[in-house]
Parts: structure tokens; C-alpha cells; sequence
RNA sequence: GCCCGAGUGGCGGAAUGGUAGACGCAGCGGAUUCAAAAUCCGCCGCCGCAAGGCGUGUCGGUUCGAGUCCGACCUCGGGCACCA
């Protein structure tokens, strides 16, 4: 080979780790193990940029912690289930499962070039009955544990389509396909109940020293601890069997500022007026129109009903305030009523200004006044102000202190409790569609809802669907929902709502360590693996897919399916940033946008078009998406360059825990740095030198490249460290040392670049000699003698401005500095002959003239 | 609307409160070449002939010294429980 080849060297190092069974995870209890771990990828069908950086970066980890002598787990799978491939089968005939294998098959023969340290030998897919088997018996196992239950729960419902929607799936409050105004209905719906651990998923944040704070704090807020007061309001006149409403408040200290209390339509005594008259009927209808997400319901013009039913305020019977229904109180949500004050609450306030409800103030700031009708007076509840209508603890008092004095005034008067509350809602995982992991439960007529006998399990899904219609085609598939009862052979029908695939997802990680097991896990190999030491994946995953997942090993502890040790899976965590790309769109002939993909656009100066000429909309830099179609497909630059300069261009240049918007150009670049290093190794003989100082200024720098890269590797901060690599091959190119010093001094090279660019870096370490493979070389040490500087170079500031620098002795003392400084010309020519008003001198880092 | 982030040259970015712009890309100039490719050398924040001045989203503050700390705001991104 006369010149570095890529394609040629690629595939035969492959074939050589594999021979060598290089990257087979070993249960050694002789070694320290270490299990690192990317979230596994959704087989959209191909690999796009943002997988290639994601495994990369675990790759990066893998290799480096193999070469410092662990014993690494570095697998792969697919979360497999999703309604993509439902859609697919939709859109474009077929089954699903065929579907997702056939993008699972072409996925990993992308992601196989590429040279992942993947012991692929564990490889499964959670669409595999194999694995949604032992997760319907640990379904199994968490009824018995009281971990599961029912309840009525909202959804978003297509009243023309008659099914059930996704989020995603309500474009500005109308279903996607039918185009009609979606409504919260509600179903039946199994549950996690993750609220149990509540507590203990809070406090142990505390524990996850190694994750992010960002996500730590995410977490805690979205579980949300609250203290607050329950109370009872009792009705004026009992109506259909309600004679009190139950509300929970954190702000029990504006008791007195209360103008209303409101109630969920789908509360009961709501229904209740529903099935009586006609007017609120009607606005019930309207108050359940729009989607179920938070921000929907946050964002949806408050609707308001005046019921004509009043209650007693608490502390002044003769206090009558009126019961409202309104659209943004959700049954789900506390105990689906509120009071509400609005004094103290923008949306309250904007609720009594649009239906003329008195509004009064509570408490003003301690020393001023505050024009409460105009706009509502929100302080922190950490500030203190002036109670004009307190009734427990001092006029001016912090809200804090007067939620305290609160609850405990309602407790010694009996009208109410204090009580801590959490924001976290139990897990509803029905979902009424087929691609996902049947809940294994019969529905008895005799015996109601009973489990399916485990030796029956994997409930399978039945392969003979269609999808050409809407809904569920469990629900239409008689000969697998009508079933005999496991208890008493009496008549049943199956469940046909299937797991929420964040189920799948939430204990992939532990099955990983033993994926063939005939339980869902093998304590023995779950106690030498787990935990996860490094997790990595997408910042969008930070509650959801975490938080289940730490709720899940509690759950498995729970049943002896992991160690104690494991509740909280993932000893460290990195959140890598996403890759952006804009978007292009043109409008389609229902005027909703028509998605394109950058190889299908054209840009010009002043915009974009398509291949026919049409003018192409750029939209927003957002994160790569099938369903934006903004993605860039890395199989043309591994064909093109091969995988060592993909892998390397991904680790280059952007911080990994910050988004990366991609562009095409550098991938050239980088193939030719690659091609350099290659070359400056196959020319040591020829051009080597003889210069012994050379040689101790080469292998000196070389040893403060083994202490920036490694601390590089080992910070997450793989940018810094190839930014080091660059500069030491400058160094290595630019250096007269001796051929020996040369050689010693590339093979360091190689190894340190070997955990990015592993082809490579073999072909080098081959080239020169190297002992063995470079992958299972150990890891180069820097020795702390060679990387002592003995001089420094101060900067001399005049008055906080650089003006000139000198070069002094590591230790000198600052006295010596000093005077060093005070007959520099730089400084003299400042001072004029005035004499400094003080001189700050820090060792080894600055001087500052001030004048 | 609520929670969490991020903003530094033409671009990606670097910088324990201590020389802003390491390293890379792009660009410009040169060497080599019949020519090109490849390679090598040099320049490269903005204004200015220069001296010098100005510069890290905006405004204000703390400090001998602020990209970094504090306060207010702007813009962009992530999440908001059925996208995964």
C-alpha cells in the first residue's frame, strides 16, 4: 500500500477483531468491569448522522476502558415496537413486523462497517417474542407485587375517525388523517403505579452525582413535591348525592382571596349536571375539544360555566362562592377542583376579568401597594409581604411561614389537612394499538380481569392483520381475543391494549446482560454487569425514558429480578446534544406542509429549491426527524472515506453535550488529516534525524498529549482531545528526532487515536511494529516527570489591559516579579514616573499594573 | 403557558475569575509542477496607513481583572406524561 486505503484496511481489521474475539463481553470476576451503554436506537430504517456520533462517542468510551484493562459490555439492540412501522404498513401495505426486521437488517449492516466495539452476539430486538415474553411475565409479576392497576384516564379522541390519537398526532387541536376536532374522552387504562416510589425517586436524586444537574433538576421538578391543604367546601344544598368538593391547594395563606371554585368537567358532580341539563351538556362538549398535553390545555382560551350550585367558604359561613366548571382543571390532575384566587394567579385573574368575578387581594408587598384588579401580585413564597386578609401567623410574614400557619390553622379548626403532594402521575401504559408488547391479561365473565398463566407467555401477537381501517385490529381479531379463562375455562376475551413502548425501553439495559436467559434476568450476570457505569444518549430522554427506567429497577428489585444495587441503574450519565438540520417544506394541496430532505433541495443564495425548480421554505434548525425529513444519511461518507473519517468528523470540532448542526463540508478535510498521520508513520526511516534534543522535545510533547487526550477521553471532552491529537501530529510532522524516537512516539500516537479512528490506527501500529493488535494495547501513561514546565510566561496588564509579557522562572518569587515588571518599558511608558497604585502579582499566571 | 438549556471571528469551537479566539474548516498569499492534483510554508476577529481603539446576544452590577459571578431582558433549542 503506497498510500492510506480505507476500503482495503477497514474491512480486514474488522475480520481481525472479530477472529480475535476482541469486543465478546466476558464475565471475569478477576477484573474490574465496566458496562457502557448508548440508548438503543428506533430501526426507522436507515442510520443517520446523529447515530453515527451517539455509538461513536460509547465506542470512544468502550475502547479506551478495554485498553485500561476492564472487562467492557458494549452491546446492541432495537427498540423495536412504535407506531412508525403501524403508519408504514398504513401508507404503504405490508406488516409491520416485516417492516421493523427488514430496518433492522439494514441498520445494522450500516452500523457493522463502521467498527463498533459491539459484542453483537447479545443483540435482540424488544419486537422479539423472546424479550416482550419476559417482559409480560414481569407484568405478571408487578400485579402480584400491587404495582398495577386500572382507571379511567383521559385520551385524545377522533370522533370521526373513531380511534384513538397520539399526541403527535393532533395538528392544531384537529386529528391528522380526518381532520376533525379532537376531544378528551375517557378509557379504561392500566397503570404503573411509579406515584409508590414518588419519594424515593426524588430523594435519590441526590445519589446521581454523575448525571447532569440539568436533568437532575428536571427530574425533581417534574416529580414535584408539594405541601399543601386538602380541604372540604360544603355545598350550599347537597346536589346528586355531592355535598362537599374535595380540593387540594398550595396556597392555602390566600384562602380569604377565593372569588370561585372551580371543577373538572368530567368531575362528578360535573357529570352528574351533564346527564341533567341540556346547557351543561353542551358546554361540557366544549370544554373536552383540544388535545391532552399540558401545553395544550395551558395554552386553550379558559373556558368558564357557571353552575348555580355555591359552597360555604371555610372560615365564614355566611360566605357563599359560586362553582364553576372550566376547561383547564383536569380530572386527572389532584383532585380535579380547585379555588381559585385571583389576586395571586394569572390565569385565575384572567378568569375572573373575562367573567366579571370579584377579585380581591390577600397580601400586598410588605412596604408598597399593588393595584390588584389590573394585575395579579405573584411573589416568590420565599419574599415577605403584608397580609391584609390573613387569618393565621404574623401580618407580615413570608408566604412560606403563612402556608405553614395555614395548614395548621386548619388542621386545629378541623376544615382541612396538610398534606404532601407530587406532580408525578402514575404511568397509564395501555395503548390501544397492535405494534407493541400485548398486556398478558383475559377478561373473564366469571372472574373478571386475571392474569395469563406464565407458562402460557409470550402472549404473541397474531401475524394475520390488516390495516385498512382505523383502530385497533387486536380489537377486530376474534380468534385471538376470544380465548377460554386461565382460572375457570369459562368464556374470555383478551386485553387488547398493548404496553406504551417506554416499557419496552425501561429494562432493556438489564436484559443485556444475560439476552438469552429464560427469566427476564440471571441474577448472577445481572450482579457482575449492572449497574450501567456510562450511559449516553439524547438530552430528550431526561424525564421520560429516565425516570421510568429508574422506576422500573425498583420495580424488578421489588419482584428479584436485579440486586439491591441496581435501583438506580445508570451510575453516570452524558446527554449528548442532537443533530439539527433545517427544514424544508412546500405546501401540499390541502395547504399543509409537504416535508423534503436535504438531498432533495437545492440551496441557493437567496433560498432553496427542488430538483423541478420549486421554491422550497426553510424552516427552523431543529433535531433531525423522520417526520421533518431533515435527515442526512452517513452511508455516502463511510462509502466515500470509509468509517474512521465519519468517526472522526463526528468527534472533531462540536462539544458532544451540545447540538451539532450538520454540514457536508469537513469530511474532505479529515480524510486528509488521516491520510497525513498514515503518511508521516510510513516516512520515519526515510526522514528520521539524529538530534538527541529533538527526541526529548518529541517524546516530552508526547507525553503531555497522553495527559490532555486521556483527561479529554475521561472529561467527555473528545473535541479537546482530537484538537490535542492535531496538535501533536503538527509537532510529530515539524520534529528532526531520531527514527527510534519517531517510532515511539507514532505508536503512541495510534493508540491514543485508536478508540476514534481504531482502523487506522491498526494499520499504523501494524506498519511500525506495534506488539499484538493496537485495540488490545494498553492504554499509554504519561509520565509526570515530562510534563513539568519550568518556565512560564506572565502577561503584564495595565489596568486590567494586556500590554506586554515576560518569561520568568516557574517558582520566581513575586517579589522578584515585581521588580522584573517595574523596569519593563511597556510599563514605565505607562507610568509615566508615577508610581503604581497597587501591583497584583499571581504566581505562575498574571501580573496587573494598576494606575 | 410551565420546567430545563444554549448564545464567542465567515463557520464548528477553545479559554481553574487572570494573554479572548487553542485546534479544525473556509478564505487569501507563496513554494513545488509544463500544468493540475497531491503536498509543503505563511497570513487570517473588526475598524484604522499607523499609533491605537472596539470586541464573547442586550442592558446594568460585583471585581485590580468578567466569555466565566450576580440581576433584568432578547433570541434559539429540548421536554411537557400516546413521537421515540
Amino acid at each position: 500500500m503506497s498510500r492510506y486505503d480505507p476500503a482495503q484496511s477497514e474491512p480486514k481489521w474488522q475480520q481481525a477483531w472479530d477472529a480475535a474475539g476482541c469486543f465478546a463481553a466476558r464475565h471475569d470476576p478477576s477484573r474490574p468491569k465496566y458496562y457502557v451503554l448508548e440508548m438503543f436506537p428506533y430501526p426507522s430504517g436507515r442510520i443517520h448522522i446523529g447515530h453515527v456520533r451517539n455509538y461513536t462517542m460509547g465506542d470512544v468510551v468502550a475502547r479506551y476502558k478495554s485498553s485500561c484493562g476492564f472487562s467492557v459490555l458494549h452491546p446492541m439492540g432495537w427498540d423495536a415496537f412504535g407506531m412508525p412501522a403501524e403508519n408504514a404498513a398504513m401508507e404503504r401495505g405490508g406488516h409491520p413486523k416485516d417492516w421493523t426486521y427488514g430496518n433492522i437488517a439494514v441498520m445494522r449492516d450500516q452500523m457493522k462497517p463502521l467498527g463498533l466495539s459491539i459484542d453483537w452476539s447479545r443483540e435482540f430486538a424488544t419486537c422479539d417474542p423472546e424479550y416482550y415474553g419476559q417482559q409480560q411475565s414481569m407484568f405478571i409479576d408487578f400485579m402480584e407485587k400491587g404495582l398495577v392497576y386500572r382507571k379511567a384516564a383521559v385520551v385524545n379522541w377522533d370522533p370521526v375517525d373513531m380511534t384513538v390519537l397520539a399526541n403527535e398526532q393532533v395538528i392544531d387541536g384537529r386529528g391528522w388523517r380526518s381532520g376533525a376536532e379532537v376531544e378528551r374522552r375517557e378509557l379504561t387504562q392500566w397503570f404503573f403505579k411509579i406515584s409508590d416510589f414518588a419519594g424515593e425517586l426524588l430523594e435519590a436524586i441526590e445519589g446521581l452525582t454523575h448525571w447532569p444537574e440539568k436533568v437532575r433538576l428536571m427530574q425533581a421538578n417534574w416529580i414535584g413535591k408539594s405541601r399543601g391543604l386538602q380541604m372540604g367546601w360544603a355545598l350550599t344544598a347537597p346536589h346528586a348525592g355531592t355535598d362537599r368538593i374535595e380540593v387540594y391547594t398550595t396556597r392555602p395563606d390566600t384562602l380569604m382571596g377565593a372569588s370561585f371554585l372551580g371543577i373538572s368537567p368530567d368531575h362528578p358532580l360535573a357529570r352528574a349536571l351533564e346527564a341533567e341539563r341540556a346547557d351543561v351538556a353542551a358546554f361540557c362538549a366544549e370544554a373536552r375539544k383540544g388535545g391532552t398535553t399540558e401545553e395544550a390545555i395551558e395554552t386553550a382560551e379558559k373556558l368558564g360555566f357557571d353552575t348555580g350550585l355555591k359552597v360555604r367558604h371555610p372560615l365564614d359561613p355566611t360566605w357563599e362562592i359560586p362553582v364553576w366548571i372550566a376547561n383547564f382543571i383536569l380530572m386527572d390532575y389532584g383532585t380535579g377542583a380547585i379555588f381559585g384566587c385571583p389576586g395571586h394567579d394569572q390565569r385565575d385573574h384572567d378568569f375572573c376579568v373575562k367573567y366579571g368575578l370579584p377579585i380581591v387581594d390577600t397580601f400586598l408587598p410588605a412596604g408598597g401597594s399593588w393595584d390588584i384588579g389590573a394585575e395579579p401580585y405573584v411573589p416568590q413564597k420565599s419574599e415577605t409581604v403584608r397580609y391584609t386578609r390573613g387569618f393565621a401567623g404574623a401580618e407580615v410574614q413570608t408566604g412560606e411561614e403563612a402556608v405553614d400557619a395555614a395548614i395548621a390553622h386548619a388542621e386545629a379548626n378541623g376544615y382541612g389537612t396538610g398534606v404532601t403532594k407530587y406532580r408525578l402521575r402514575d404511568w397509564g401504559l395501555s395503548r390501544q394499538r397492535y405494534w407493541g408488547c400485548p398486556i398478558p391479561v383475559v377478561h373473564c365473565e366469571s372472574c373478571g380481569v386475571v392474569p395469563e398463566k406464565k407458562e402460557n407467555l409470550p402472549v404473541r401477537l397474531p401475524d394475520d392483520v390488516s390495516f385498512d381501517k382505523p383502530g385497533n385490529p387486536l380489537d377486530r381479531h376474534p380468534t385471538w381475543r376470544d380465548v377460554s379463562c386461565p382460572v375457570c375455562r369459562g368464556p374470555a376475551k383478551r386485553e387488547t391494549d398493548t404496553m406504551d413502548t417506554f416499557v419496552d425501553s425501561s429494562w432493556y439495559f438489564a436484559r443485556f446482560t444475560a439476552p438469552h436467559a429464560r427469566t427476564p434476568t440471571d441474577l448472577a450476570e445481572a450482579g457482575y454487569w449492572m449497574n450501567v457505569d456510562q450511559y449516553i444518549g439524547g438530552i430528550e430522554h431526561a424525564i421520560l425514558h429516565l425516570l421510568y427506567s429508574r422506576f422500573f429497577a425498583r420495580a424488578m428489585h421489588v419482584c428479584g429480578h436485579l440486586p439491591a444495587k441496581s435501583v438506580e441503574p445508570f451510575n453516570a450519565l452524558f446527554t449528548q446534544g442532537m443533530v439539527t438540520h433545517e427544514t424544508y417544506s412546500t405546501r401540499g394541496k390541502d395547504g399543509r406542509p409537504v416535508w423534503h430532505t436535504p438531498d432533495e433541495v437545492t440551496r441557493t443564495a437567496d433560498g432553496a429549491t427542488l430538483a423541478d425548480g420549486t421554491a422550497v421554505e426553510i424552516g427552523p434548525v431543529i433535531k433531525m426527524s423522520k417526520s421533518k425529513k431533515n435527515v442526512v444519511d452517513p452511508m455516502d461518507i463511510i462509502a466515500r472515506y470509509g468509517a474512521d473519517t465519519a468517526r472522526w468528523f463526528v468527534m472533531s470540532d462540536s462539544p458532544p453535550e451540545r447540538d451539532v448542526e450538520w454540514t457536508a463540508s469537513g469530511a474532505e478535510a479529515t480524510q486528509k488529516h488521516l491520510a497525513r498521520v498514515w503518511r508521516l508513520a510510513a516516512e520515519i526511516e526515510v526522514r528520521g534525524g539524529t538530534d538527541t534534543r529533538e527526541d526529548a522535545a518529541l517524546l516530552k510533547a508526547m507525553h503531555r498529549t497522553v495527559a490532555d487526550v486521556t483527561a479529554g477521553i475521561e472529561g467527555f471532552a473528545f473535541n479537546k482531545a482530537v484538537a490535542k491529537l492535531y496538535e501533536f501530529t503538527n509537532t510529530f510532522a515539524k520534529s528532526d528526532a531520531s527514527a527510534a524516537a519517531k517510532t515511539e512516539a507514532m505508536l503512541t500516537l495510534a493508540k491514543l487515536m485508536s478508540p476514534m479512528v481504531p482502523h487506522l490506527a491498526e494499520e499504523v501500529w501494524a506498519m511500525l511494529g506495534g506488539a499484538g493488535l493496537a485495540t488490545t494495547a494498553p492504554w499509554p501513561k504519561a509520565d509526570p516527570a515530562m510534563l513539568v514546565e519550568d518556565r512560564v510566561t506572565l502577561p503584564i496588564q495595565i489596568n486590567g489591559k494586556r500590554r506586554a509579557e515576560i518569561s520568568v522562572p516557574k517558582d520566581m518569587a513575586a517579589s522578584e516579579v515585581e521588580k522584573i515588571v517595574l523596569a519593563d518599558d511597556a510599563v514605565n511608558k505607562a507610568l509615566d514616573g508615577a508610581t503604581p497604585k497597587k501591583l497584583i502579582v499571581v504566581p505562575g499566571r498574571i501580573v496587573n499594573v494598576v494606575i
